[in-house]
RNA sequence: GGCGGGUUGGCGGAGAGGUUACGCAGCGGAUUGCAAAUCCGUGAAGACCGGUUCGAUUCCGGUACCCGCCUCCA
């Protein structure tokens, strides 16, 4: 069986993975805060753990290992857009709104999470509900004098578990010298975390021993990982931007709470993206969401190819120069499945399995990078199989690849029976441009065999170029001609030449 | 102030203590009505200063710069 090193930020180091049950993998990942659009940085830990989903069930089978992302869906920013549409005269309750926003950006998150090719996990369970686990765990971390009320609040009491800091490698004293911790009169110490805060009319709340309230961020991680993974299991993902208070605070309750159980054994996180090599801000005019870039007309697979370009471990950053070049070769290899299957070998990739090179490079902490140059490897030597099984391992869409990033081809055909153009294409032939591609592609290809008995090639070169200005690349061969529509393709120019 | 990540050829980006990474771009050639695509060939590197070693871009120490976290954040 491959084996899987993965480097474990609670250790340091890079460790030989080893499940506590043999043969069943648990991962529980931190999912999103559902009160806006993703942007590109919620993508990438998305796309990283769904190549360790994948791998994990390719070394393990599909059916044993278990993902669980949650959706956190107690939040102020949420409330505060509630308000706001009430305020706005939106009709219905404040809870009713809240509900019908996470509905909302819960149904995008899918959609663009789809679009990059990332798995479903296999629970994706909502904070809301599971506020009755949160609030006994509360009880039971106050039974076991790790958690105190005071003033409607209940805090964790960071002095009461010596192990506070270890995964982040602070010290509380450290931090609190650092100071810029909220000072509230009614905490032990500066660095006591809020476990349950009550709320106000403006505010969802839930009823408790400590009054009308609602959950703090990290309870609910806790909660929701024993109720579903149970009190020890194998990985525990997530940004390094969560490492500390998010990821520190869960050990500290978990174990305090259940102090006989391990809680996550591998903990993963991946490094910050930027954009342009700026933090991605909405101040410097770099923010922009999954969605913005697919309407951009980027596809899902180009994204998803540059999120792995580089290691999880390292900052990466977002340039569209990289996207152009992820471009390039996705569009590569779409020509390549697309070809006329009569030019190339007959395989059946229906069950094309990667190599074992790929699995090993994934194998060794997620060498994505490693697995993409592997991928140009077989490009380049036509390996279709292997090519197809990389593919589908790295969780791109065979068909949606073909399908946004295919050229048009129109070769020249004589069956005896009939002459004409042919065309052969695996892309989006069925949409306004491809139809209007597919009718330059006729015009073209018959202009150009007039031209080469006339050797007048005055319209055929007028054509071309105006192609080529609207971004689609011009191929003439022997066979016929081919439109490849670029990175830089603009269907409205197209409009003028009909 | 504390903690952590980064620095590789024009650009992106890996592995490996000694043997070509690879991709994109460039250059030369083949090919083409002209191009494009393709194929063949090709130059170019590891922030800085020390140390260990027969040998370091790869290990160790230091310096510089960039980025993140310590407050909601993937």
């Amino acid at each position: 069986m491959t084996t899987i090193r993965l480097h474990n930020t609670a250790t340091r180091a890079k460790e030989t993975f080893t499940p506590l049950n043999p043969d069943y993998v648990r991962m529980y990942v931190c999912g999103p805060t559902v009160w806006d659009r993703a942007h590109l940085g919620n993508a990438r830990p998305v796309v990283v753990f769904d190549v360790l989903f994948r791998l994990l069930r390719h070394v393990y089978g599909p059916d044993h290992v278990t993902y669980v992302r949650n959706i956190t869906d107690v939040d102020d920013k949420i409330n505060a857009e509630a308000l706001r549409r009430r305020q706005a005269g939106a009709p219905g309750t404040l809870e009713a709104l809240i509900h019908q926003r996470t509905e909302e950006t819960i149904a995008w998150y899918h959609a663009d999470m789809d679009a990059l090719g990332a798995l479903r996990p296999t629970f994706e369970p909502r904070a809301t509900d599971y506020i009755r686990p949160m609030v006994a765990m509360i009880e039971d971390l106050i039974a076991r004098g790790h958690a105190y009320a005071a003033e409607g609040h209940v805090l964790f009491d960071v002095r009461s578990y010596a192990a506070y800091g270890r995964l982040s490698g602070r010290s509380v004293d450290d931090m609190i010298a650092g100071a810029r911790v909220e000072v509230a009169p009614f905490k032990r110490d500066p660095m006591d975390f809020v476990l349950w805060k009550p709320s106000s009319g403006e505010e969802p709340g839930w009823d408790s021993p400590w009054g009308r309230g609602r959950p703090g961020w990290h309870i609910e991680c806790s909660a929701m990982s024993h109720e579903l993974l149970g009190g020890s299991f194998d990985i525990h993902g997530g940004g390094i931007d969560l490492q500390f208070p998010h990821h520190e605070n869960e050990i500290a309750q978990s174990r305090c709470a259940h102090p006989e159980e391990g809680f996550a054994k591998v903990w993963m996180h991946n490094e910050m993206l930027q954009v342009e090599g700026k933090k991605m801000s909405k101040s410097l005019g770099n923010f922009f969401t999954v969605r913005d870039l697919l309407d951009r007309g980027v596809p899902g697979e180009v994204i998803r190819f540059v999120l792995l370009g580089t290691h999880y471990s390292k900052p990466m950053d977002w340039t569209a120069e990289k996207a152009r070049q992820a471009e390039t070769v996705l569009r590569k290899i779409a020509e390549f499945l697309g070809e006329d299957p009569l030019t190339k070998d007959s395989i059946d990739t229906q069950y094309a399995k990667a190599p074992q090179e790929v699995v090993d490079a994934l194998a060794n902490d997620l060498n994505t990078s490693s697995a993409l140059t592997l991928l140009a490897t077989y490009l380049k030597n036509r390996q279709e199989l292997q090519l197809v099984g990389t593919l589908s391992l790295l969780g791109f869409n065979l068909s949606s690849l073909t399908t946004a990033l295919a050229p048009f081809s129109f070769h020249a055909g004589d069956n005896g029976f009939a002459s004409g153009y042919r065309l052969t294409t695996h892309g989006t032939e069925g949409s306004v441009y491809g139809s209007m591609l597919i009718e330059l592609g006729n015009r073209l290809s018959e202009l150009r065999a007039q031209a080469l008995k006339t050797k007048d090639f005055s319209s055929v070169d007028a054509l071309k170029s105006a192609l080529v200005s609207a971004g689609v690349e011009v191929r003439m061969e022997k066979q016929g001609v081919s439109l490849v529509p670029g990175v830089g393709f603009d269907p409205a120019k197209l409009e003028a030449l009909q």
